[in-house]
DNA sequence: CCGGCTTGTTCCAATATGTGAAACCCAGTC
DNA sequence: GACTGGGTTTCACATATTGGAACAAGCCGG
């Protein structure tokens, strides 16, 4: 099920760790047999040179593997430098403290949204815990204020990476309605999830755009449709623009080694 | 520099990668070529495929390597599952909500401390730590009071990892040192840091032990000199005790796929 | 403008590495 | 005691990796 073009042997490494760690849960060798699609002792030994690294740890009488420390401590590294996440901290804690509202920072990776930091309604600071988890681009604030800046082939192969799929009865499901959404986006800078995604969740979301225009990525602030409505995350607007803002300017001396797509 | 006794492909890849996220910055290859002791054109292979597979990016026009986002998304899940980071989280808020200092969980990972979560002060003092970073554990609270529960070969293995450098006045310089500190530390086990890693910087760690006995980690009340003191941090040591025990009742029912060494 | 320098990329034959079918082992279980 | 289903090991074979060396592409300083 996991494919990979690559030839390579470090392909297969990498992305028989991906299997382990998509299952979210400590995996046996034979679940994971079944959906790599290896044949058997390519795997174990797949498997024995990862523990060996460490970026696998197997429990010895389970016999179950699942992510390594060496995986934490690259995480950090990852995340420290290839991510907006450093460089925003300041700003998602100052809207967070001034709207109260679950806050994300996000950004393009593979035609999907990738989820850096996240500020939870309620409880401040909470490290990358969060972060990591990938979701869809078209059915999501942050995924759709994203695509918007995108133009050309960029556009089209994240469009082609889409599923859209239905989550409920908003969502969009064809190009067609999203590029119509996409259009109104670029224009007004802003993007809304009308609980495309979850219902009764609704956000409002914006690019983080470097000087140049090049999409770096983007902030939300998600809310409920019991506590607020969307005519009052339209008013937060100014607010996430201007955070959104702050954060390219943050960004703006670094040179950002990221292409979305 | 970076050494593995790896014949493997992936070992070397693995390496290349570690190299690169210890950086800290987007690095070039020539830097990279000459502390990683491969040839250049392995190393440049090595580079290019880990950049193929997204676990690197490479600024096209800088030419420097950093991490890459794909490592952003293994973070999630080694986080959630590697580590007592999840399991931890509701004893950390109430640990820092009760005491209002810095709270940090570490697990032992080759010797080293690496931390997992962190709970910031009130009135925040900027002091060496985040999660999945990794530091000395002969020079802190939470290294020290890991060490403590090491025996045998496990216990040589990871003194034979420290580096005994000295950071302030009251580091513990010696193996022997070091050796009686964790004997008092087995025994009560509670571990002080006594301005042994920076100056000014004092901090009261507890070990979270299964009840097998088997080392999981350890939780650790960090505060300065200036605001507080040894005498009191001591006062607050049945708190943390109670804190690392409701840890490790959380991690109880978890076959824990974890070897600290 | 041209050598000389550093930096990154490509070639290619030798060979160390990885491959995977099949045999094997071990623990439950019918 | 034979059977089944995980997991581990073997071994002849294929191929991916190796790394020296040649090549291309800047970037000076003369």
């Amino acid at each position: 099920m996991t494919e990979d073009i690559s030839g390579g042997t470090v392909g297969k490494a990498l992305a028989v760790l991906d299997q382990v760690a998509a299952f979210g849960r400590p995996v046996r060798f034979a679940e994971l047999l079944s959906d790599s699609g290896y044949p058997k002792a390519t795997l174990y030994r797949l498997l024995q040179t990862l523990t060996d690294q460490g970026m696998l740890t197997c429990d010895p009488v389970t016999q179950a593997y699942a992510p390594g420390l060496r995986l934490v401590r690259l995480a950090h590294a990852a995340w420290a430098q290839a991510s907006l996440g450093p460089l925003a901290r300041a700003e998602l804690d100052a809207l967070s403290a001034r709207t109260g509202e679950t806050i994300h920072l996000a950004q393009l990776d593979g035609g999907q949204v990738l989820y850096i930091d996240k500020r939870n309604a309620r409880n401040p600071v909470d490290l990358f815990s969060a972060a990591g988890k990938v979701g869809p681009a078209y059915c999501t604030g942050v995924g759709k204020a994203m695509l918007a800046q995108l133009t050309g082939p960029a556009l089209e192969a994240a469009l082609d990476r889409q599923s859209f799929h239905r989550h409920t009865a908003s969502t969009l499901t064809t190009r067609a309605d999203l590029f119509r959404d996409l259009e109104t986006i670029r224009h007004s800078g802003l993007a809304f999830d009308r609980e495309e995604h979850e219902p009764g969740i609704i956000c409002l979301a914006a690019p983080i755009l470097a000087p140049g225009g090049q999409l770096l990525g983007a902030v939300s602030i998600t809310t409920t449709t019991a506590r607020s409505s969307l005519a009052a995350l339209a008013d937060l607007g100014p607010a996430l623009r201007d955070t959104a803002a702050r954060i390219a300017a943050a960004a703006a001396p670094w040179r950002f080694p990221y292409r979305p797509g």
